[in-house]
DNA sequence: CATGAATGAGAGTTCATTCAT
DNA sequence: TATGAATGAACTCTCATTCAT
């Protein structure tokens, strides 16, 4: 009898997250059915449903991993000693060539299941809610230092802000063929308004 | 002899709209079945398929009637002698309680759904076009009467605005328990800020 | 109050018996919707199962029109004075280009549906015996004129021949591109030889 | 570890074949719903469409089973010693009792189905084509051997021998009473009499 | 005589999920 | 651990038929 291995577990899990990331960004979750994930992981549906119980909890995992990365976007502003470049260091992410639009098609899809989908919209929030925490230190951090003058309350600027960056990439998302140049300039430009950011910055 | 009647079809129209609606809020659109819709509008199903030729199509219909909403708001900013009520209203409108959160989630549905749903994605970027552009020519106006010095070109500026307002959307629709009054205050300031707005305005 | 008008009445039945043998012919009798009929007919729903009780009615009374054209072709043979040129001439219409490829069709879908349709089968027997009977009478016409002396009997002659121009007919409707010149040669040869033409013929 | 099993596939493409054909012979294609065929077959729908794509593919893999049974009938005639007896043997394999009435009315729904099925006209053009290839053969070999001097060029003599058989199909599916021992003596006396059957044969 | 609105059962097809091997 | 066979309810869409006007 064989013992547990660990690595191929989570080999696995890797294996069927990716596969389920790309099919779900090219067809939607709804459309995308488990037995097309499973072709693509290259595993029967047995073994899908070994490492995830159901079709939910697949998407749940999965949008738990999708948003880790553009939580960690903001922690790296608060203290750094070039905040300006890090700024524009993510107006370049959100907007630069790097974003791939099968992924933003997949955020939207992730977002719009999340709204009928409590548990989905929990682990959604969780993320989100790192993400904002990092971004309001950041903020309070800068104006500590005097580098910003926000004429709004950091709170509230960092709802906007970031309903500025899901804005964007939802108008990107929608309209592929937008200028992102023009857009990326622009957009810092605003970003540094709305801080209320001092030639020092 | 019975003859057609244009208003009965009209009237069924919006019925089985307003159904679909509320249906495709409530559950999404892919979770919504023609028979629950047909239910909601107290119609047969067959009747249904005697106004729209297929779930696509009513979503399309559907899609087209929700935007032409959002499409008038920014009409009557360009000649107004009070444009900053006139943007407080924008705002409110979009932040108030006015704005259904079923509403709010009926557009992420759609938009989700467009993303892999090209006429339906035409027909919701003809809507933002005309939006787009309404918006473009408020600005325009007001830059001409002095009320406003952006910072960044005006076409730009308006895609940033929509971005936000698109985002301040979809912020809502995950997390109704925003305190949309405090919200409503930072954005118009925000926005006000972001237009150059001087203090004639 | 109007009194009845037997003319528009047959009138009616002609335009819609017409519209279904076109409908019938391009789409077959299972794929052609009462609506459709309605439509090519210009007529109302209403008004078409006012002349007919339902669709399977309308079968059955266009398959008794529909066989009544073949019924008449062998009915002249017996007593002409030039049966050749005859036999030649019911040859040349069942082989010829005046034959239209959606009649063929049209025949094929009627038999395959009397298969399964008691009425509809008991009403082409009755047009089939019909022209049996006919041709049964010519063969032993031109028997007792010395004209043909036939190797099998009479009854067994006529049933061979009836199969063998359903057959052509049959091979037609599926093979449209058939050289139909040299068919009708061979046909024609082959009939005379199975009749055991005399040279006086 | 549970293998992919050939043979259990195999026979449940029998399985399913078998009851398609039953079902489509009593009651027709367009009446046969794809339920009905799953219960014949002792599965389950999904199992049915594990394997075969849809009710299409369905009756045109079936027409090819169907059709392949013909088309070895005429391929030994070539080269028999005894073509006389052979040809015999067809012809009641035709017209004997063998001939399920089941399978003559299948044969009409098939080719029925196929004037308005592209694909599966040309499925049985291709089976057909392979029938009328072999019987050519044949019947040019039979000539080389001076057994049979037929009065029409080969290919127009094997597309009306064709036409007989076929007719004699669809005669007997519509009037399964006919006297079929009387009819064979008579068919067997036509073909030797088209084919211009010398008495060495 | 004629119309068009209305019905609802049933069609083909898909898919999340289970389980014997 | 891993497989592929199996299920059946649910989906979208169609259509013969009826009837108030």
């Amino acid at each position: 009898m064989r013992t547990a291995n660990p690595e191929l577990q989570e080999q696995r899990r890797q294996q069927i997250l990716q596969a389920a990331g790309v099919c779900f960004a090219e067809k939607g979750f709804h459309q995308t059915s488990m037995a097309e994930i499973a072709k693509a992981a290259g595993l029967s549906m047995g073994l899908l449903y070994r490492y995830f119980a159901n079709k939910d909890s697949l998407v749940l995992t999965f949008a738990e991993v999708s948003r880790a990365q553009s939580v960690t976007m903001f922690e790296s502003l608060a203290t750094s000693d070039r905040p300006r470049q890090e700024l524009a260091a993510i107006v370049d992410t959100l907007l630069g060539e790097v974003l791939d639009p099968a992924l933003l098609r997949l955020q939207m899809e992730v977002m719009a299941e999340a709204c009928r989908n409590a548990p989905l919209m929990a682990a959604l929030r969780r993320e989100d809610q790192l993400g904002r925490q990092a971004l309001l230190e950041s903020v309070e951090a800068l104006r500590k230092r005097d580098l910003i003058k926000p004429q709004v309350p950091a709170p509230a600027l960092v709802e906007l802000l970031n309903a500025l960056f899901e804005g964007l990439t939802v108008r990107l998302a929608m309209q592929p063929d937008l200028d992102r140049e023009r857009l990326r300039k622009a957009t810092l430009t605003s970003v540094l308004s709305l801080l209320g950011a001092s030639p020092a910055l």
